[in-house]
DNA sequence: CTGGATCCGAGACGATACTG
DNA sequence: CAGTATCGTCTCGGATCCAG
């Protein structure tokens, strides 16, 4: 976008948009990406494909496919495959891909733990804007 | 963890689609929201809506009202109107927002961190596909 | 300054069919 | 079993204009 050389002192702490920690953040910051890692941190052992497909209930092949790619590709995640008949995939973490998994694990323990408070917090907001006639928005 | 009917014990974890924490992760898993937290957490006080917009490079402003909104419906981020004139927002986290931005904090420092291996990965994964004349896929 | 409203294109995503 | 390919839908997200 703009590349500000050293224009603005009073902007030291900028989020760049050509940083390519972004390109990092934005792999991991999709929820099947945060649920295969999950899912690979809980069962600690590398999961087949379609085991991978049950446990993420609602996920599609496509999509499972597509995360596994991106993942594979940043090097979170091992892509093994047996030449056996069937054909056998086993996806495991890598040690990068078990240090993302302790952090996006820790959040998605930690929704689970609050669900109740942000679903609360939801229905006051929610209620908040259909009784405010006019809100001073 | 979760509750399922018990239908099938070989399925002892798996990751409901409707597990109401799944649309908490939802509001979370999206870069803009990684980035915003981050940006409230780091600056320590509240930030005003054009400033969040300076620091959030490349977001539009639909995009930051949208992120905003989101958040402060799911009890993470305060909105403070002061009734000046011209008019006055402060965005700040709530004790539920400083708790996830830790968490979301602690990604992004890490995608900083280890921004060079995951980039060195790329390119492994990419000239082994591009070399790679009939992949065993 | 802080947004809301609208238009629109690109990409995400789901469903389905097919293959080694 | 583990995918690839194709198609259609639909939401996301950017750009622009407008308002209190």
């Amino acid at each position: 976008m703009d590349t500000y050389s050293g224009t603005d002192a009073t902007a030291p702490l900028t989020y760049r948009s050509d940083c390519p920690s972004r390109t990092v953040i934005e792999v991991i910051a999709n929820k099947w990406a945060l649920y295969v890692l999950a899912a690979l941190r809980r069962y600690e052992r590398p999961l087949r494909f379609n085991e991978l497909r049950r446990v993420l209930d609602g996920i599609t092949q496509k999509m499972l496919t597509q995360t596994l790619r991106a993942l594979e590709r940043d090097g979170l995640v091992s892509r093994t495959v047996y030449p056996t008949v069937p054909p056998r995939v086993e996806y495991g973490l890598t040690s990068l891909g078990v240090q993302v998994g302790q952090l996006t694990a820790a959040i998605a323990d930690w929704s689970l733990e609050h669900t109740r408070e942000i679903l609360a917090a939801r229905i006051a907001f929610d209620e908040r804007a259909a009784t405010e006639p006019a809100p001073v928005r």
